[in-house]
DNA sequence: GTCAAAACAGACAGACAGTCTGCTTTGAGA
DNA sequence: TCTCAAAGCAGACTGTCTGTCTGTTTTGAC
């Protein structure tokens, strides 16, 4: 007897969680719905109840690996000192994030082609650009860091490397 | 009444260069084998028998594109005087090919989830890298160009960038 | 207790990639 | 120039896969 928010919540998370392996480890393509479903063990019925297609489960995929992503660097930056040190921390943790072969796989060679540049760009900027632009910001105005331009345009411009 | 050699040529070249089209366009996975065959005016037999599957299509289109950005790269780079100023003008060109929309989408957002990592890479070997390679070979070894390592090292650190 | 809305089940339809069989054209050798 | 194998091609066909649709069960507000 569970309330309709821990039924849904179960569900989506069954579903994300199944899709999130599968896609890692054969790619987007090559993971057929069917093989999602059983793994979660829901019915396509509970699936599309829940992601209009298919590629909106690939995005909730994708939101739940950059919410751990921005987890990894909390963490990292947790009890460093100066804002610039903060900064360092916090891009090389989310660095090694990223370079984790079932993260990369998902988020950095898949998700451009299977989200469009548009959907990519804004996870992007929901997640981890804010973070950045903050800490740029911090160490400009503490004086840490030097820059001909403004705090957003240098965000910017290290986020696209 | 043309030789087997032209045919073959006649048809693979109106495949390749219908799905150029349609694949920078619509992307890979919306571009039905369909909508390439019509846009080529060839039979599904006939494409079938150039090309394994539908991906290797995309890689064939993939070689074209490279070839021409390396043509672009020649281009730009002759009558430039100084290993340093050909390896400028050089980069330059090759960002200024990639940036091309209808270039990017194929081979920067497409191609390494289409054609997977390893394939993806191998392009970069075939065509690319080399010239980039020995540019800076050349530079480093005018004096022009100092870097603490060797010139396949920073070939490889700048190529991933 | 009732009833609308949410959650789910699973059969079904349309689309699409790749196969398969057979036909046509080419070109090498007798 | 005749023959015949191989290359090139035509197009029907199949299995698979995504997304839809109708109906059923569960929840929760009144």
């Amino acid at each position: 007897m569970a309330t309709n928010a821990q039924r849904r919540a179960q569900t989506r998370g069954c579903l994300i969680n199944a899709a999130r392996h599968l896609f890692a480890e054969q790619g987007y393509a090559d993971t057929s719905t069917e093989a999602i479903l059983s793994g979660a063990g829901v019915t396509r019925g509970a699936m599309y109840h829940h992601f209009r297609n298919k590629a909106e489960l690939f995005e909730a995929v994708c939101d739940l690996l950059s919410q751990e992503a921005m987890a990894a660097i909390e963490k990292a930056v947790d009890g460093q000192r100066g804002s610039l040190a903060t900064l360092k921390a916090g891009s090389l943790a989310w660095v090694d994030f990223m370079a984790r072969d079932n993260v990369r796989r998902i988020l950095v060679v898949e998700a451009p082609s299977v989200l469009g540049q548009q959907r990519w760009r804004a996870l992007d900027e929901r997640y981890s650009f804010p973070l950045l632009r903050e800490g740029i910001r911090e160490a400009m105005a503490e004086g840490a860091l030097h820059f001909a331009g403004s705090a957003e345009g240098l965000a910017e411009l290290l986020n696209g490397a």
